[in-house]
DNA sequence: GGAGCGATGTCCT
DNA sequence: GGACATCGCTCCG
């Protein structure tokens, strides 16, 4: 299992979104190891992608998707909710990757307990969506947006372990007003842990 | 199991 | 002041 590099994110949003899939996501608190296997992505392009948050341009919340590649975007929406992205294409260009979806395959137990939910409860509750998935790994906008997923030293990283996924399914974006027509959301065929 | 809806903070106009 | 890359609860069948 190691790290993915940064020339790995270097790419067009919806050819990196589509190659994570399958790929870990690792958490580091503690001594724990969270893990999960991404499979379900969104592309956000850049300026010319309207339900991207670069869209309007650089801005103070959105500049790490201008900056350089396999950065982590962290943003709060709805009031409650953090969501995880990681920038793409070169340093100066916008664009970047959601992340929606995780199967759990480590640390079960603390997912639960930072969820608000019993030990023991369905895998599918605990990173199922890009929400969910934030709040399962801890992962919140202060000390985690900006970071850099592609370092040995990052309590948040992007692993890859060998992994081909079976089939992959392109479909629009969920959860946008626009937009909403392109093929950008990418998932694994099939995983029952897929957003809804 | 699915449709409807309220909660709630931050950012940009 | 309004929109928002969401979630979980309620109510209905």
């Amino acid at each position: 299992m190691k790290v993915v590099p940064a020339k790995f994110y270097v790419g067009r949003p919806e050819v990196v979104a589509r190659e994570l899939l399958g790929k870990l996501i690792v958490r580091k608190i503690g001594r724990q190891r969270l893990i999960g296997r991404i499979v379900e992505t969104e592309a956000y392009l850049g300026l010319d992608d309207p339900a991207s948050h670069s869209f309007p341009g650089l801005t103070a919340r959105n500049s790490v998707m201008f900056g350089p590649p396999g950065r982590a975007y962290v943003y709060f929406i709805y009031g409650m909710h953090y969501c995880l992205n990681v920038s793409c294409e070169p340093d100066g260009q916008a664009g970047g990757v959601l992340f929606r979806a995780l199967e759990p395959v480590s640390g079960l137990a603390e997912m639960a307990r930072l969820r608000g939910l019993p030990d023991g409860a369905s895998p599918r509750l605990l990173t199922s969506g890009p929400g969910r998935l934030c709040q399962a790994l801890g992962i919140m906008r202060d000390g985690i947006n900006g970071m850099d997923l592609t370092s040995p030293k990052s309590v948040l990283q992007i692993a890859d372990d060998g992994y081909v996924p079976e089939g992959v399914t392109v479909t629009p974006r969920i959860g946008i007003t626009k937009a909403s027509d392109r093929p950008l959301r990418f998932l694994i065929s099939g995983n029952k842990s897929v957003s809804k």
